[in-house]
DNA sequence: GCCCCTGCGTTTACGGCGTAAACAATCCCG
DNA sequence: CGGGATTGTTTACGCCGTAAACGCAGGGGC
C-alpha cells in the first residue's frame, strides 16, 4: 500500500497546473527579457526541479539567456526569490477561471476564512517547492505572517473580521491563529509531498540490507505503520479550519454578549 | 513602543543558554576533534550567525581546523544538517538540572502533551535560527513530521496516546493535528524574532525617506499596527495547545463512550 | 546619410563555496 | 625502533553569485 489516498472523492484544492510557456510570439523565443517573465521563468523551474537547483545560471540558461542578462531587472538573487514569494501569493487576487476561491466576492467571515484557506491551499499544492520559501523568507514587517505574505491580504483579512463584529484586539488575535493554523497545516503537506517523490528517485544503494528502517524496537510504530502511512490531509484540512471557526465564532458571541471586557482568545 | 513583550511574568520556555565553550583542557584548544564536537560547533556557530552564515570552511575556523579536517567526521554538509537537528531534538531526553520538561515522566497524555510542546517549544527559543532546519529538512520516513524529527519521539507519543486509550487512528490524529499545531506556532514565533533582530541591524538607507512603510491605503493596518507589534507568542502558545487537548479529550470521551464506530478527529 | 547615444545581452574575472585526492605529521603497538 | 594507522593540511576542480568592461543593434538629430 504506499502512495495512499484516503477516499474516492478528488481534492478540491489540487488543481491541474498547465499555463506553459506563451505562445505569444509564435517563433520560439521572440521575445526579450523582462522582469515578469524571469519570475515566471523562476517559478516554472522551482515546480520542475526544486529550490536548491534554481541558480541564476541555470534559470538564465532555461530562458534562453546568459546568468548576467537577469541582473538588468532583477537586483540579486535574493531579491528574485522575494519576487518569486510575491508573484506567487498575488495569484490569489486574480479572478480566474472557474473559481470559488476568489476572496473578494465572500459571503461573511466564516465564508471568507474557509476561501482564503482553501486559496492558499491551492497555491500550496500547486508549487510544493516554492511553498517552504513564502513560509520561511524574512517577513517585510515583523507583523506579516506567513504564508499571509502580502499587506493586501493582511488589510483585507482585518477588514473583513472587523466588519463582521470582530473587535481589533479580537481580529488579530484571529489572524495570528489562522496564520498559524495554515502554516503548520501546508507546511507540513507540502513536507510530505516532496518526501513521498524524494523517496522514490533514491534507488541507490543495495536495495537488500536497508531496505526497510528497522522498526523492531518501535512496537506503536510498527504496529501503526499502515496508518502513518496514508494521507489524509485534505479531511485534516478540512476539519482543522472547521474548529478553528468554531473557536473563533465562540470568542466573537461572547465578546458580543458581554463586551466591555478584555477580549481574550480562548 | 518597539520591541513589547506582553506581560510582566517571564515566559518559562524562554531560558537562559550558556554552556560557553569547555574549559576541560585548560590550555585553548588542547583536545583534537570528533563528531560531538564538530555538530556542537555548528549549533553554536548557527546560534550566533544565522543559518546562512555556516559554511564548512568557517564552521572549521571557529573549530580552529582546515575545513576539510571535518570530512574526516561527518560525510558532508548535508549531513552535517541533519546531525545539527537530531542533536538538538535529542536534548529533550536528557534529564537536566531543574527541568519539570522531563517527558519520560508524566502524570496522564495532557501532561505529557504539555511537557512535550513546551520541550519542544524550549528548542526553538533557545536556537531561533535552528529551527527552520528542524522544519523543513526532509524528514527520514514520510510519516516522521516536523517537528517531532525522532522515531522514539513519536513512539513515545504513540504509546503515551494509546495507553491512555486511544485508539491507533485517533493516537494518529492526534499526532497530526499536534505536529501541525507546533510547527505552525513555533515556526511563526522564531521568524517573528529573527524579523525584529533582522530589522535592528539594518540602519542603512536614509533614515528620512522611507522610515516607514506607507499604510495611508490600509486602513485597518493603520489603525491596528500598535496591537500587531505586540508579542504574545506564550499566551497563545497556551491558549492553542490547551484548545488542541480540549479537543482531543472531546475525541476520547466519545471514543469510550460509543466504541466500536471509527474515530474520526472532529 | 551619418553619427553617436542608449538600452540590452555577453564576456571576462574574482572570491567563496563544497569536496575529491594527495600529502604530511603524529601516535601507537609490536 | 620501525611501520602502519590515524588525523589534519594542501592543493585543485567545478560551480556559485555578481562586479565590470565590452559588443552591438536601433533610432533620433543633424
Amino acid at each position: 500500500m504506499p502512495t495512499a489516498t484516503s477516499d474516492d472523492d478528488r481534492d478540491p484544492d489540487l488543481v491541474a497546473v498547465h499555463e506553459g510557456t506563451d505562445v505569444a510570439g509564435g517563433l520560439t523565443r521572440p521575445v526579450g527579457l523582462d522582469r515578469d517573465r524571469i519570475l515566471r521563468g523562476a517559478v516554472d523551474y522551482i515546480d520542475a526541479h526544486g529550490l536548491a537547483a534554481l541558480t541564476m545560471r541555470r534559470l538564465g540558461a532555461s530562458l534562453g539567456v546568459e546568468a548576467m542578462a537577469l541582473y538588468r531587472y532583477v537586483p540579486g538573487r535574493e531579491d528574485l526569490l522575494d519576487g518569486v514569494v510575491e508573484r506567487v501569493i498575488e495569484t490569489l487576487f486574480v479572478k480566474d477561471d472557474g473559481d470559488d476561491l476568489y476572496i473578494e466576492e465572500h459571503n461573511g467571515w466564516q465564508d471568507y476564512l474557509m476561501r482564503l484557506g482553501h486559496g492558499i491551499r491551492r497555491i500550496a499544492l500547486a508549487h510544493p517547492s516554492v511553498f517552504p520559501l513564502i513560509a520561511s523568507r524574512p517577513p517585510a514587517a515583523p507583523w506579516v505572517r506567513p504564508p499571509l505574505r502580502s499587506l493586501r491580504l493582511v488589510e483585507s483579512f482585518l477588514g473583513t473580521l472587523t466588519e463582521a463584529g470582530f473587535s481589533d484586539q479580537a481580529a488579530i488575535a484571529a489572524y495570528r491563529a489562522y496564520s498559524s493554523f495554515l502554516l503548520g497545516h501546508l507546511l507540513l503537506e507540502v513536507t510530505q509531498l516532496g518526501a513521498q517523490v524524494s523517496l522514490l528517485d533514491q534507488p541507490e544503494g543495495d536495495p537488500e540490507a536497508q531496505r526497510k528502517t528497522d522498526l523492531t524496537q518501535f512496537p506503536n510504530l510498527q504496529r501503526t505503520e499502515h496508518l502513518l502511512s496514508l494521507d489524509k490531509s485534505a479531511a485534516e484540512f478540512e476539519d482543522a479550519l472547521e474548529n478553528l471557526l468554531d473557536r473563533l465564532e465562540r470568542v466573537l458571541r461572547e465578546a458580543q454578549s458581554s463586551d466591555g471586557e478584555v477580549d481574550d482568545l480562548a
